[in-house]
DNA sequence: TATCATTTGTTCGTATGTATC
DNA sequence: CGATACATACGAACAAATGAT
């Protein structure tokens, strides 16, 4: 049991606590959260207060609520949609990231969600590094974490230290690995109430995701995370035209 | 005032009622919307149904709360954020839309809003020729929406016309509009509650939306908006890494 | 400075509807 | 059919921020 205490908004410190069970895997995915009642119950508080912290679970994708069964820890908390949507973009231009206003944050995880999806290591261990960056101008803050399986840590020794993005690359192929390939997956969720301190969002609105894996002959090799408030960021993308329209003039679907 | 039948949830109910009146323009940017209590008295309902639905239009970005003052109604409602974070893609790969599921429907609205921004053409007029699209094997929806103004009409005959997006680019080059690029917006928002009817939602979570923008020698031509859920799909960008990591090993930030 | 009315934010408790098993 | 669980709706009270008096 976790105390109440009183600045915070008790839905906040209900979800906060629950977040926590989850992601400590009290609830493994799949697992039933006890009903509306039983927490009602337990945590002392109203049904309203129940029912606004399990809607903030909802909506951050760790947990889904169905009438008439209950409220059920999502499979993979965060993971990836089904639907991809391919986009065709082309040029390059530097890609540029607000300077850090923090100190790096190393530590060390068990790579779950999305990230362990698209690195094809789920549960295998990885180097997290944490690093928070902001926009002088708009005072955009972005949450900037990069994930290193210990696969890749195996055999690019500096991979595992905060650099900046930009260099990793050539670490990378310092390194002796070849055919590098970028992908980038863009997704969008709510946020939980600690991810909404941490990005100083003040109103409310979703957070845009950001998943740039790099490859070398198909294998992943790291991750890089981005989290930003969609209200305030624009992701923006150089696109090429379809290459030198020949002569396929095709008509309307 | 609007009838309020039973079916549809009433705070739904009143949070379209106060969609139609922003968008028709009852409630201009910057005014206040009717206090909740005015709204409890209006609408007969009670303060928990109205704090639903305002809270609906702020995290679509409609409006904006604040304790003490009231719900004003954003300056320019699905406006670009502020913060530009400009990716660095690369790779081409035909961008796939899945088949359309209805016929396209044409009308003609005036440009507002992050369209308006995009196409450097607020307040002016634009035809939008709007299509529902489903992929088959997730059922994932997308509403596709073409925005053309009409000073590009003027130029391109057949771009009112509703057509397939891969075919566009060659209408524009063979109307003698040269050196033609193509930039790509990712934003995402709460959807509004009738945005989640059309895109079969049935869970909570946001929406993504991109704005993909047609210009050519820097003036805007067109734009295309697509909008899905975000719980069922995730963009996916191919990207070139830095060009020849030649010899600038640039050390950590 | 202090007070007050207004407005949103939080919390409570209850009742009823509806889907699931 | 009944039990369980979430969804909706109501009404009340107090807290906290705001702006004017």
């Amino acid at each position: 049991m976790t105390m109440i205490s009183r600045p915070r908004p008790m839905w906040a410190q209900v979800a906060d606590h629950l977040t926590r069970e989850i992601t400590a895997g009290t609830y493994r995915p799949g697992d039933l959260l006890p009903s509306e009642r039983e927490m009602v119950a337990s945590f002392r508080v109203s049904t309203g207060t129940v029912r606004r912290a399990v809607s903030e679970l909802v909506a951050a994708g760790l947990a889904e609520s169905q009438q008439g069964k209950g409220t059920r820890v999502k499979s993979t908390p965060s993971a990836l949609p089904g639907y991809a949507l391919e986009r065709a973009p082309r040029r390059r231009s530097d890609a540029t990231l607000p300077p850090a206003i923090e100190a790096p944050a190393v530590s060390r995880t068990t790579l779950t969600g999305a990230a362990g999806a698209l690195l094809q290591a789920a549960d295998h261990d990885a180097v997290v590094i944490d690093q928070m960056r902001q926009d002088p101008q708009t005072g955009a803050r972005i949450a900037h974490r990069t994930y290193v399986p210990m696969a890749t840590v195996a055999d690019v020794p500096n991979a595992a230290e905060p650099m900046d993005p930009d260099a990793i690359m050539d670490q990378l192929t310092a390194a002796g690995l070849q055919s590098l390939t970028v992908t980038e997956h863009v997704t969008a969720r709510g946020p939980l109430p600690d991810e909404r301190t941490a990005l100083g969002m003040d109103a409310a609105g979703p957070i845009l995701i950001t998943y740039r894996v790099i490859s070398s002959k198909g294998r992943p090799l790291m991750c890089m995370e981005l989290k930003t408030s969609a209200a305030t960021t624009l992701l923006t993308y150089q696109v090429t035209p379809p290459k030198a329209p020949s002569g396929r003039t095709r008509a309307s679907a």
